[in-house]
DNA sequence: GTGAAAGCGCTAACAG
DNA sequence: CTGTTAGCGCTTTCAC
C-alpha cells in the first residue's frame, strides 16, 4: 500500500539507486535493469514521496505562481495558461494570492522559497515589489514577471503588453469612432501597466492636437468605484463621447453607470478598454477592445521559465523581456 | 542566510528538540526558554523546512484542492473561498485542475496523496469518479466533496445546493414571468448537478399541470454548443417564453443567440439560471436567477474540513451534508 | 521541561 | 552500469 524505493529495490533485486536512477531517467541503467525495476515499479503502485526527494535534492518539481488578484478573470487566465504549460512539463504550481497587499505577497515569496520551488511566475503588486526581489535573487530562483514591471528590477525575465503603444492605438481609434471628448479612467498609478496605459493615452492626444488637461482622466484606486466615474469624468456641457477605461473592471463600471443613465453604448458612448475575449461569453458588452490574451501570456511565460529552469547551468546574466501583441478592433461579446 | 533548526538551537543555547517544540506551539517549554527561541528564530530569520516536516511527520499543512473548470468564474469562486478560509489557518492549497477530465481526476489525487495533503476538497467529474474515492479512503485523508455528490460514496462530507428544490422554484418563477411555452436546457448528465436541477424543472411543470414531453429540454455535453440552442428548442409554431439553463455558460450561450436573433431580453424572452453575482459585475446581463454564492461554499467546504482534521482522531463515522441555501430573484446585473 | 538518538525516503558523491 | 555511504532538516520516541 505505502511503498518505498526500498521496497521497489528489493523486488526488483537492485538498490535503491538504481532504482532511483530509473525514477529520474538517467540513462546509465542497462535496459533490462530498468524493465525489472519498472515492473516493481507498477506492481507495487509505487509512488516516489516528494518530500523526501525535495529534502535532498533541494528541488521540488514545482513553481510558484504569485497572482494579486483571482476575481479578476484576466488573471485567472493567467493561472490557467501557466497551469497548462507546467503539468505537461510533469511539475506542479503552488498559487499564492496576494490581493494586491505588499505583506501577503512578501509572505508568499518567502514561503515560496521555503518550499524549493523551482521558479517562480510573479505579478507583482507594484512598483514596491522590488523591495521583495531580493527574496527570489538571494536563492538565485529562476523568475518570470508577468504584467506588470517593478522599477529598478532587471534580474528577471518578463511577460508583458506594450501598454503605451496599444493604449496609443486604441485611443486614437476610439478617437476616429467617438469624436471628442474623450476621457480616461485609471486605477492607482503604483503598476506600470497603469503609468504606461496613461502615458499611451496623453501620447493619442498629442498626437491628435488636444491639449492636455489634467481633467482629461481620474484615478480610482479600488477595484469598485465609490463614486460615479461618468459623473466625475464629465466637465463643461459638452457630453463625453468616448473613455478609455484602463482595464475590464473599470470599463464594466462605466458600461453600468451609461446602462443605468440611459446612455446607448457605443452608439452614445464608446468604451475603450482593455481586456479578452471571455471563453465562455458569459455575458455580451460592447467595447472597443485592446485585445490581451492571458492564458497566452502564462503559458510563454511558463515556458521562458522552464528554459530557465533547465539550463539554470548557462546563465549568463542576460534576462529577456517578452512583448506580447495586442490586437484592437470592436468585440461584441463580453470582455475579461 | 539559510538557517537550520539546529543553527536556532546552538544561538538560543537549547536542543533542537525544544526550537520544534516552540515552533509546534508544544506548551510544555518554560516561558523563558520560548522567549530565547523565538529571538533566535527572529534574529536569523529562520524559516523551517516544509520537506523535512513533511517527510518526518507525514503531514503538510496543506490541503488539495480539486476542481474541474478554472475557466468557469463559478468555480474560480469556490478556489477563493477556499483559499480565503485556509491561508487564515497557516495551511497551504495545492490547486489540482482536472478539466472534467476522469484519468487527470485520478492523477490529481494520487498527487495529492503522495503529496501527504491534509486534507482534499474535491469537486468530482461526475458519477464516475466514485472510483476514485478509494485513493483518498485508503490513507483516510479528510474530504470535503463540493458542489456534486457521487453516487454510492457516503464517506464524505459535502457542500451542495438544493438544486432539486431552486430548480423547481426557479422554474415556477419563469413560468410566472414569462408564460408559456418554457424549455430546459442541460448538460450531460453525468452530473448530480445536472440531474437535480432537471428533476427540479420537471417537478415544477407537473405540478403547474404541464404534461411532460421529452422535447421540453435538450442536452448539450460540451461547454460551448456546436448548435443553435433556442432553434433546437423551438418546435411548434408557437414562441418560447421561457428558459431554464442549467447553468451559467449555458444561459450566456442562449443570451447571445437571443440578442443575436434581436429578441429582446428579459421582455420577449426570460432566462432563467443558476449562478452568483459577478463580484466586478464585468458586464450586465438580464437574467431570473438562482444565486449560489461559491465563494461561500468554498469557505463552508474549508471549514468543515478543518473540523475534520483538527478532530481526527475522534471520528465516529458519521458524515455531513451541508446544503448552501439559492436566493431567487431577478437580476440586472452580470451572472457569474 | 528538556535532551539524545533514531529515523522519515530519497539523492549526492563517490567507489568499483 | 551498479552499489555503498552519508546525509538533507525535521519530528518521534524515549530518557532524565
Amino acid at each position: 500500500m505505502k511503498s518505498t524505493i526500498h521496497d521497489v529495490a528489493k523486488l526488483a533485486g537492485v538498490s535503491n539507486m538504481t532504482v532511483s536512477r530509473v525514477l529520474n531517467d538517467s540513462t546509465h541503467v542497462r535496459p533490462l535493469t530498468r524493465q525489472r525495476v519498472l515492473k516493481a515499479i507498477a506492481d507495487l503502485h509505487y509512488l516516489p514521496n516528494p518530500a523526501a526527494r525535495t529534502l535532498s535534492s533541494s528541488q521540488s518539481r514545482t513553481i510558484g505562481l504569485v497572482i494579486t488578484d483571482l476575481a479578476n478573470p484576466f488573471f485567472v487566465g493567467i493561472v490557467r495558461g501557466v497551469e497548462a504549460f507546467v503539468r505537461q512539463r510533469g511539475y506542479g504550481v503552488i498559487l499564492s494570492h496576494t490581493e494586491e497587499d505588499l505583506s501577503r505577497e512578501r509572505e508568499s515569496l518567502h514561503t515560496l522559497r521555503a518550499a524549493k520551488v523551482d521558479g517562480v511566475i510573479w505579478v507583482p503588486c507594484g512598483d514596491e515589489s522590488t523591495d521583495h526581489a531580493s527574496i527570489l535573487i538571494e536563492e538565485n530562483i529562476p523568475t518570470v514577471v508577468m504584467d506588470r514591471l517593478m522599477p529598478g528590477a532587471p534580474y528577471f525575465d518578463a511577460v508583458i503588453s506594450d501598454n503605451r503603444a496599444a493604449a496609443k492605438a486604441l485611443t486614437l481609434h476610439l478617437l476616429k469612432a467617438a469624436g471628442t471628448p474623450v476621457r480616461g479612467v485609471f486605477g492607482n498609478p503604483i503598476t506600470s501597466v497603469v503609468q504606461e496605459r496613461l502615458l499611451g493615452f496623453r501620447d493619442a492626444l498629442n498626437e491628435s492636437n488636444i491639449p492636455w488637461n489634467a481633467d482629461f482622466a481620474i484615478y480610482r484606486n479600488p477595484v469598485m468605484p465609490e463614486s460615479p466615474i461618468l459623473a466625475d469624468l464629465q466637465s463643461g456641457n459638452c457630453p463625453i463621447k468616448g473613455v478609455l477605461a484602463w482595464n475590464n473592471v473599470a470599463a464594466a463600471a462605466v458600461f453600468r453607470e451609461a446602462i443605468a443613465a440611459n446612455i446607448r453604448v457605443p452608439d452614445n458612448l464608446v468604451i475603450a478598454t482593455f481586456g479578452n475575449p471571455d471563453p465562455y461569453q458569459v455575458t455580451p458588452g460592447y467595447f472597443l477592445l485592446a485585445e490581451q490574451d492571458p492564458f497566452q501570456m502564462g503559458f510563454s511565460g511558463a515556458q521562458q521559465l522552464f528554459t530557465r529552469i533547465e539550463h539554470e547551468s548557462d546563465d549568463d546574466g542576460s534576462r529577456k523581456t517578452f512583448i506580447i501583441p495586442v490586437y484592437i478592433g470592436f468585440r461584441e461579446h463580453a470582455l475579461q
